[in-house]
DNA sequence: GTGAAAGCGCTAACAA
DNA sequence: TTGTTAGCGCTTTCAC
């Protein structure tokens, strides 16, 4: 391994010259950075991380915690930061959090032993003051898809109520007034807040969405075939269905199908989150677009700027809107 | 920051006796043992990690560079090498490599800066001679889908040819005489082999795959559209299509029914890989399993051993068998 | 069984 | 403009 003395001594330099060639501190002649460069060059000197961390005090390393990186959606996550971290001249730390409470505190603590300067955090079952408590003690900490009021400038998050109540407003505008749904038996946050959008679209038409219309299952395909397999065994009729999300969009639409009831001629099916699976499935799905690569850079950006200045808590945060694609698995409702 | 030296001294013992009760070393007195954990404990000191690797010389690092995390195949990939980086309780660091020679070794490089232990490296475009030169430098490095003789015992690879010629023999027997392919522009190993076995199959039965029932495109979705659109505008008839992939069969599908040819009543298309989104797409996708999850876990626990050691190269190799997943998008050929 | 001390590779005052 | 020097937090001989 070649250090920062060989570099200097063969340059006949200090270290310390060799150390401002590096981060291109001002102070050096020219002769002497051209030497110096030339020499680093030569010899193909990597400054070593772990002795600038150490000294340092800081890191170019940016941590990322996801529940796993083989669900669609966090992929994307961690690949938008990526991209950002890699742009920024920073390195990625990962770590699953595999959807416990426990592994997600471990994963962040094993993060920090490592000083990375910023952690990227999509939390799903921490409690507001534990991610509170978080955010004290690392001023690099960013919330992805969740919002706390009193760290609000932590938080990227997306306005699920809106995304639920556009999506319905657009089902209305072609023309349904049965509508049902399909949703995560967990109702925490995002499922409620979307099914709170959609009523509150609904109400405003004088509809409404009873409860015996709303089937609840695990988040998933699976979730949603055994979701509309439910509604259907309950006689429930409807010419619309609203999913939590894709992927139990697209098992509701299986199970639509194996009850010979077609997508969209007989019932129109939205999901949400835009996942590329959205694509692939036939009908191809109408869904919310859920901008994950563009919060995950900027994100990326926040954890940086919040990680220099120690930021008090302000009363901004960072909210970004789903918006609408339209594709095929939704048609006007014929009267 | 709780350092090494605030346990020793709040203990009153010397930080070399601290370091060895964080490293389980035999030679400290049960008290003392107890009394420094306490310490510890109450502290809640944690070793800086960065210290650790600069005196050691080595971390509990290990890199992963893929193309990019969005895409299913590869977050799976990261996901395996998590879960069986952090059972070893070591941590991972993630680069993108973006498809791209040069962003591969910046990758690689960048994660050598950082003194990780062991690289898992997923390489599609860098030539043999690179990787070996780049083996003899880093001791713990393993290749993921690749085979390179020189360093067989780097490999972790995947028998693409058998499963070309598996998921074939499949389609023959259930009666199929007439086959199409679509595959990839770029003719490079995996699509090439996967064809190779197909045709060696083929073959066999006294069968061929003539050059104008081989539509080549780019290696997703569109592609496969694309392919299948060629193929029909040429008038080729098939009862059994074979994809590259799983997004090329689903775009194959797509492009099918748009023709009004069903799957698989007039068609059967097999894909390769078994993505998720091979259950999410109608009719869901007959496929070989890519065992990727396996293979990951695989290549770090091999990364660690040859860290370790330093190895020589041997003869042996890790060779992984796909397997055929029967689901809807096959039926027997109707003579 | 335990401590003292050297030093990993680097940065940043402070001198010159 | 450049060099000297003192550590950063930790591990590891080598004494005791």
């Amino acid at each position: 391994m070649v250090t920062i003395k060989d570099v200097a001594r063969i340059a006949g330099v200090s270290t310390a010259t060799v150390s401002r060639v590096i981060h291109n501190g001002g102070q050096v002649g020219d002769a002497c950075r051209a030497k110096v460069k030339k020499v680093i060059a030569e010899l193909g000197y990597q400054p070593n991380a772990n002795a600038q961390a150490l000294v340092s005090k800081t890191t170019k390393a940016i941590g990322v915690v996801t529940p796993r990186l083989s669900m669609s959606f966090f992929g994307t996550l961690a690949s938008g930061v990526e991209n950002a971290v890699s742009e920024n001249g920073y390195k990625l730390l990962m770590a699953n959090s595999l959807y416990e409470t426990q592994s997600e505190l471990d994963a962040i603590q094993s993060l920090r032993q490592h000083n990375c300067r910023a952690i990227i955090l999509h939390s799903e079952y921490s409690d507001e003051a534990t991610l509170i408590r978080l955010a004290e003690e690392i001023p690099g900490l960013v919330l992805v898809n969740r919002y706390i009021p009193q760290i609000a400038n932590r938080c990227v998050w997306l306005d699920n109520i809106r995304g639920g109540q556009w999506v319905t407003e657009y089902l209305l505008a072609q023309g349904h007034q049965q509508f049902a749904a399909v949703t995560s038996i967990y109702q925490n946050r995002d499922p409620a807040e979307r099914l709170q959008g959609s009523r509150q679209a609904l109400m405003e038409q004088g509809l409404s969405l009873p409860p015996e219309r709303v089937a609840k299952s695990t988040a998933n395909m699976e979730g949603g075939e055994q979701a509309v397999k439910e509604l259907l065994a309950r006689g429930e009729t409807f010419t619309a269905l609203l999913a939590y999300n894709d992927l139990m969009a697209i098992g509701a639409i299986h199970a639509l199908f194996a009850a010979g009831i077609r997508v969209p001629e007989d019932v129109s099916v939205v999901g949400f989150d835009d996942l590329p699976v959205a694509r692939a499935c036939r009908p191809r799905l109408t869904t919310m677009h859920y901008p994950i690569e563009e919060m995950a850079a900027y994100a990326v950006n926040l954890a940086i700027k919040l990680s220099n200045a120690n930021c008090q808590p302000t009363g901004q945060t960072y909210l970004f809107m789903p918006h609408l694609v339209e594709r095929d698995s939704v048609t006007k409702a014929s009267r």
